[in-house]
DNA sequence: CATAAAGCTTAGCTGTGCTC
DNA sequence: GAGCACAGCTAAGCTTTATG
């Protein structure tokens, strides 16, 4: 062993401040594998190891303590079915400063222990599991209480990369302690999912404040009540005399027990707003065999038939669309919406609006406060107001009178993509004066994230007949033909199965959806999309698929026009636009045609021509 | 190296329209 | 008007590349 190798080791071990430090120059010097698996500090069939950074080995409760935790993990090695994992004959305890060596079996009776006087799950280090692949965070509390919650791995990670496990007893007394004094609303980002960040939820209130009157709550003739109120981030800003008229309805039982802590003058109860009382609210589906018992509390159903009240509906459902789709590992939410609400709707012919969370509160809330002088301040996605699938909602539903909102990035909702961005809309609805929603001006704010006015938006209503995805007509397609991932990928066995071109094909214009959010969603390909909505280009339809193609894709998507429509055009378009649009488009990135030879699918061989580029 | 922006993806439920 | 086949549509998005 050279000088110089030790004296390095020490000067490492010097500069260690940390027991992964430590833990580093062991293993450095003495090449050692690093092998930590088992929560092991650094195991080898010779030695197991158990670091700590800066301990006093001399005081002998100390040095107990640190051997007591070996101890601990060769009880497991022995017991815990690590069958690859021998026990090692020496235990090594070692800090900064110095090191014990110690031969395992002279403490073979402590952690043999047959006579089991010692509380060996004590021992167990930390108390809570982290599932990386679930993104899931299981706590165990004491007498086997566990809570799961859901944390991206990243951060997850991050903060234990920045941060230490408090382990001294007193500082953890003294930290549960101190809680109830933390701020409530650092607390609350623990118990839900997608919390309305308070600022933009007190800028609702504000609004509020303008369409009813600043000082609605001391008239003692309104009344509010929030049926999705998770965690209560909406009433926050609530002035304390308004929680008196207030009734907060929630899923969880967790939800409403906290809820009750932090608003002690509300009415708190925990209700399922899309599956109780359905068959009380709506009379008119006696086909269904609903239970009849009312959930809903007395005091709140007295108020709701008392003709003299009106009412204030703060709402920020969750935005939830039943489907079976997701990108590789986004998560499906098949079943999600699958409630009686749901059942109601399907019966009255809503189609496939009825898939989403927000549309079925939107349905109950229209019918549960039919004429009642009320205001529903409404959280949502703006797509009830201008998409496609919820033209129907439009029609039969959604007919109130707009007032006033705003809209802000869906960025401020922590835990959401950044790099996905929509709008997420805060517009408050006169539900006693109806009005159809193409008759109306419907103008927002827009808020960036310091809740500073921007500029204003028009929000769009039309028919969906105007819309752009309408403009084409797709020709029929009856050819099998291989179907296209990709540019360059053919995908079989899916089992819906799209894999048909028309007569006189040239290439297929992939065109999804029919607004910013699908702009990438608009590609040409040599043969039928294996999946996402794409037609057959044929001479008759030419030029309009490359003005399509050109109009979706040049426009600078935001988050503010994500979800704007694309609309036909009003009138007959110049030639000099249309050959423009075909050289654009002819040239464009998105122009995924190729030529391929020799393509087996269903057990026939296809030539794919480039039909755009001809060659030879 | 961290963040922002650009670029790209799945897959099947369900509406719709055609055929008989 | 029942049955069938085709096509529209969606994501409190995902992954890779560019930028500072």
């Amino acid at each position: 062993m050279a000088p110089t190798e030790i004296n390095k080791f020490f000067s490492n071990l010097q500069k260690s401040k940390k027991e992964e430090e430590v833990k580093n120059a062991y293993a450095k010097f003495f090449s050692l594998d690093y092998n930590t698996s088992d929560d092991h500090d650094l195991y080898t069939t010779r030695v197991l190891f158990e670091f700590k950074a800066d301990k006093n080995f001399e005081n002998l409760k100390t040095r107990s303590a640190i051997l007591a935790q070996s101890l601990y993990y060769v009880r497991r090695l022995k017991y815990g079915g690590f069958i690859e994992k021998p026990i090692p004959p020496t235990l090594c305890l070692a800090d900064v400063n110095e090191a014990i060596l110690t031969e395992t079996s002279l403490w073979k009776d402590f952690y043999d222990d047959i006579n089991e006087i010692y509380d060996w799950d004590l021992a167990q280090k930390g108390n809570t599991i982290f599932i990386k692949e679930e993104s899931k965070v299981v706590f165990q509390f004491n007498a086997g209480n566990t809570r799961i919650k859901k944390i991206l791995s990243k951060d997850y990670e991050h903060f234990w990369s920045l941060y230490e496990k408090v382990t001294n007893i007193d500082t953890i007394r003294a930290i549960i302690a101190k809680i109830d004094r933390l701020s409530d609303d650092t607390m609350r980002r623990f118990h839900g999912e997608f919390l309305t960040p308070t600022k933009f939820a007190n800028k609702a209130l504000d609004y509020i404040e303008r369409t009813v009157g600043k000082n609605w709550y001391k008239t003692g003739e309104y009344r509010l009540w929030d049926m999705a109120a998770g965690t209560g981030n909406l009433e926050y800003h609530l002035p304390q005399d308004a929680l008196q008229y207030s009734y907060l309805s929630t899923l969880y039982i967790e939800d409403k027990e906290y809820l009750d802590t932090l608003f002690p003058d509300a009415t708190i109860f925990q209700y399922d707003y899309l599956n109780d009382d359905i068959a009380n609210v709506f009379t008119d589906t006696n086909g269904f065999q609903f239970e009849k018992t009312w959930k809903l509390p007395e005091k709140l159903r007295n108020d709701l038939n008392n003709p003299k009240l009106k009412w204030i509906i703060l709402i920020n459902p969750p935005f939830a669309t039943a489907q079976t789709a997701g990108t590789h590992h986004g998560d499906s939410k098949e079943g999600v919406a699958d409630t009686k609400v749901r059942k109601v709707m399907h019966h009255n012919d809503l189609g496939k609006v009825s898939r989403e969370l927000f549309s079925q509160f939107i349905y109950r809330i229209k019918k549960e406060f039919f004429n009642k002088i009320a205001d529903l301040g409404l959280f949502s996605k703006i797509k009830y107001i201008n998409s496609n699938n919820d033209f129907k909602l439009r029609e039969k539903v959604f007919d109130f009178t707009f007032e006033r909102g705003f809209v802000f990035s869906s960025a401020n909702f922590s835990g959401t993509s950044k790099s996905n961005q929509f709008p997420v809309g805060f517009l408050i609805w006169d539900l006693l004066n109806l009005k159809k929603l193409e008759n109306q001006k419907l103008q927002v704010d827009v808020f960036n994230e310091n809740v500073e006015k921007i500029g204003v938006k028009k929000l769009v209503v039309d028919d969906k007949k105007t819309h752009l995805s309408k403009w084409i007509k797709r020709p029929a397609a009856k050819i099998k033909f291989p179907p296209f991932s990709s540019g360059i990928s053919i995908k079989s066995n899916n089992l819906d199965t799209r894999d048909r071109i028309s007569e006189g094909f040239l290439a297929s214009f992939m065109c999804a959806g029919n607004n910013f959010q699908c702009q990438n969603q608009t590609c040409f390909l040599s043969g039928p999309s294996v999946s996402v909505g794409a037609m057959s280009v044929t001479a008759e339809n030419f030029e309009q698929a490359m003005v399509v193609h050109a109009v979706r894709r040049i426009p600078k998507a935001t988050w503010l026009n994500d979800r704007d429509q694309f609309l036909q055009p009003n009138k007959k378009l110049e030639q000099d636009f249309i050959n423009d649009c075909v050289v654009w488009s002819l040239f464009a990135n998105s122009n995924n045609t190729v030529a391929m030879k020799n393509v087996l699918y269903e057990k026939e061989t296809y030539q794919i021509k480039n039909h755009f580029f001809h060659l030879k």
